[in-house]
DNA sequence: ATGCTTATTGAACATTCGTGCAAGAGCGCT
DNA sequence: AGCGCTCTTGCACGAATGTTCAATAAGCAT
């Protein structure tokens, strides 16, 4: 008497496609590059080749479905967090703290957003998503550093353009350490974001920053 | 009578290098990570396709010496510029200024660097390059910020912090950038680098970038 | 139980890739 | 003028790629 096993299983399609976006993103930090390949992702999540076009006209449809829940899984990650600050500094210092934690300042991190960037010029879709994500992520710093500069009494300044800066000096921090972790430690990393916020704050860069913008 | 036309010209080693290099370099411009490729190379220097491994063992040293060459003479370049300022802080100006000048601020040259740093984590080579050239830059960077400091007599700051920071803004607006142009323009760029130099310069960070750093 | 829907499989296809290698030819030297 | 070094060529090879598609079988409904 044979127990019957089943050679797979079938689940939900909604199921299956966070399956395989999730083993995209396995595979981007694990072999670069080199991961974006039909044969290493359906390894990854342990299906058969062919399914994935199944579920996706195109590779590059999987890749930037993947694009899009991991920046905006990372988006609403720090909107929740630092959504918990009692004052808009307060919230500052979380989103950045957060910024600095592990799944984000993570080296092979790296390799899925090279990855994704490397599309971004060749593929409308992928511009789509970078556009609308990191419209999100500035907006988020956007309302905190506006209402920091309310509270703080400070003459008026262009906060898109502020925003814009602190997010690039996350961003170039994340960069920096990924491709090599021995540059600068986490801690004096959020140091010297939080000193920017400071600076801001005082109102350092109300000179340059001022209001016209575009 | 018929003129001689050779099918191809020899020519000086070195000089073949450089040649192979610089379409190395236009063709990752182009054709993004797709311009990994000896065949694609090879017809953008106008050459056969054997010639590549002729001069360079395997492809990834191609890329490596590509590395070397675009990151070392960005290097050269800045230092030369920023070289010319009377003072610490027309230094960083200058620095700062051609940072953001054309051949660095480039959608195209985001291609090129995202082919570089999704092969520094699996390359020793490209690892030994990315770290040399890092160093060399921000050496740059905390000249000149160690300078504007003893002149403006602000207390003990951690400068080599100061540097990777000023060095992340660079990095992270470039990327911004380049990802979309759209979202601010070169002067407002410049003006928030400024704004960053003058907070550092009135001791805006001191409290948060104190000495003992490491 | 039986049938039906369709999620899932895996082989097949045409491309493209990097590298190896023997043949060819440019150009300096005698 | 012709020898010879080696730069240069381009075909050949195996491996790996994305996509297609007919066949298979899981799981629900009847």
């Amino acid at each position: 008497m044979v127990a019957r096993v089943p050679k797979f299983s079938r689940i939900q399609p909604e199921m299956r496609r966070e399956e395989l976006v999730d083993a995209t993103l396995r595979c981007l930090a694990q072999h670069g590059h080199a991961g974006v390949s039909v044969r290493k992702i359906a390894a990854a999540a342990g299906v058969s080749i062919g399914l994935i076009n199944h579920y996706y006209p195109s590779v590059d449809q999987l890749i930037s479905h993947a694009y899009e829940k991991l920046s905006g899984g990372i988006a609403a990650h720090l909107m929740e967090v630092s959504a918990g600050g009692a004052t808009p500094r307060e919230s500052l210092s979380l989103f950045i703290r957060e910024s600095f934690g592990p799944g984000i300042f993570d080296p092979p991190m790296l390799g899925v957003w090279v990855v994704f960037w490397s599309m971004v010029r060749h593929s409308a879709d992928m511009q789509a998503v970078q556009q609308r994500t990191y419209a999100q992520y500035r907006q988020v710093l956007e309302r905190y550093l506006g209402d920091l500069a309310g509270d703080s009494g400070l003459p008026p300044v262009n906060i898109q353009a502020a925003a814009t800066a602190l997010n690039a000096l996350l961003d170039g921090l994340w960069l920096t350490w990924c491709l090599n972790p021995k540059d600068f430690s986490v801690e004096e990393g959020i140091a010297m974001c939080e000193g920017w916020v400071d600076a801001f704050a005082a109102g350092a860069f109300a000179a340059r920053l001022n209001i016209p913008g575009r």
